[in-house]
DNA sequence: GGAATCATATTTGCATGCAAAATGCGGAAG
DNA sequence: CTTCCGCATTTTGCATGCAAATATGATTCC
């Protein structure tokens, strides 16, 4: 059972993601396609479409390596999804969505509720809640029927932190991120009300709202790093132990 | 002199984007590879760097195919940019720019007025107007001070025909051409007052509007397309002959 | 003692080779 | 005459190999 290119691009960035190299460490692509058990081809491969979407950076005759980003580039995208997802949610809104079309959105919401009122605290619910989230999100995009605005969001979704499921749960702050899960929640319904409602300003308004906040939460949740875990779009067991022949490892 | 991985892209995406290879044509590796005298390898890595681009599309284990686009996916897409740059120019407005940073963009302004008094009617011309075009719309997205915002502009400018400089010049249709051309000038002028003047709602409203103009004129010069020719950001003579092994070639 | 230089060792960049999957064609069966 | 199956060819996918470019380290010259 060999892998393959998605296989290993995936287990790369999963890698890079979970913060297996040191930021700024450079990437041989011997000890990538060791890690990998992969050829080099294939591993250089990898690191080119990681190399795409951003993740890495590539430097003329010198390999690639993991590029860094400044707390304020990470605030820029997540302003730049706040836009583009507020102008999906307008569009949505604008063209009218049929009750049909409402109704797996509302599903998500009392799902989502259900979670919030039974507390999101083990590791089951906190997975649930961000598929949750995701499908939301989605399905808010798809909704605004503009092929190129949810090719936009998930290529600027795919910087490290910037995606709406890149949620950040804080253990040792519980109350803090129940009360933020909370808020985004009622976001979430009012979002939802506004273009279902064919209301696509207010809709845009929220939206843009939402992820101002969700940059903040970041930020804030982020000041007191040491304590926290990063739970992402797609944790699961397929981590590649690449960490170990790199000095890093995830905090 | 042997040509490298950007040479080889640069002149497989002119070759597509010049409409080389027809629509939904299969690209083959090897086909690719004689055209660009380069190896195998050197030619997937191109395709899999205009795959990440969107020109192309990849069917798993049948290689990668020349993507095609809707007229309305191209309309979505302009109307997407234009949501991004007049986001740029709020922000460019919000952050205000000082006289220091508005003289440059001047010049452009008054440089474009020169040439469409003197009429943008030769090759050279119509070349500097689309560099005028270029720095002008880049010094805008420079301006706005974020940097995920000019990402994803680049992002989907690369797609065909989305990019702001991708002008028609249409040369059976002079005059019409002509009046599009003045109309963007105006807009430019009103746009960077507006930025300038620190009035960031009136810029952002005023460039999606260019936007959208932009959109309404590709449609309208490509309702008769058989008379027109396409002028693109980088013409030149680096253009592949891969057409002719095609069956293609442009209209 | 410090700096420049040259030789060595890595590492990247690209080309070629080989195996697996897919396509197309031909023939046989219904 | 149509349809289905199997073989040959084509094409992709991946691994390995070789040459160029760059970092490294020792040596010599100032």
């Amino acid at each position: 059972m060999s892998i393959g290119l998605e296989d290993a691009t995936d287990a790369l960035r999963t890698a890079v993601l979970d913060g297996a190299f040191t930021p700024g460490s450079k990437l041989r692509e011997v000890s990538v396609s060791e890690n990998l058990g992969v050829s080099r081809t294939l591993a250089r491969l990898a690191m080119s479409a990681l190399e795409h979407e951003g993740l890495l950076e590539r430097i003329p005759n010198r390999g690639s390596r993991v590029r860094s980003f400044s707390i304020s580039q990470i605030a820029d995208a997540i302003e730049v999804r706040g836009e583009l997802e507020g102008m999906a949610v307008r569009r949505a809104a604008e063209r009218g969505l049929s009750d049909n079309a409402c109704k797996p959105l509302r599903d998500l919401i009392a799902q989502s509720e259900e979670l919030l009122t039974a507390g999101v605290d083990t590791e089951e619910r906190r997975q649930a809640w961000v598929d949750i989230n995701v499908a939301f999100h989605n399905g808010l995009i798809e909704a605004s029927g503009n092929w190129a605005l949810s090719i936009a969001i998930k290529q600027i979704s795919a910087l490290p932190l910037v995606s709406s499921t890149a949620i950040i749960f804080d253990r040792k702050n519980f109350d803090r991120s129940q009360r933020q899960l909370r808020a985004a929640h009622d976001d979430h319904i009012r979002i939802l009300n506004a273009v279902c409602d064919g209301r696509g300003h207010r809709a845009e308004a929220l939206m843009r709202e939402h992820a101002f906040m969700n940059a903040q939460n970041k930020r804030t949740n982020l000041s007191d790093r040491a304590t926290l875990d990063l739970v992402r779009d797609l944790p699961g067991g397929k981590l590649v132990s690449a960490a170990t022949s790199q000095k890093g490892g995830a905090d």
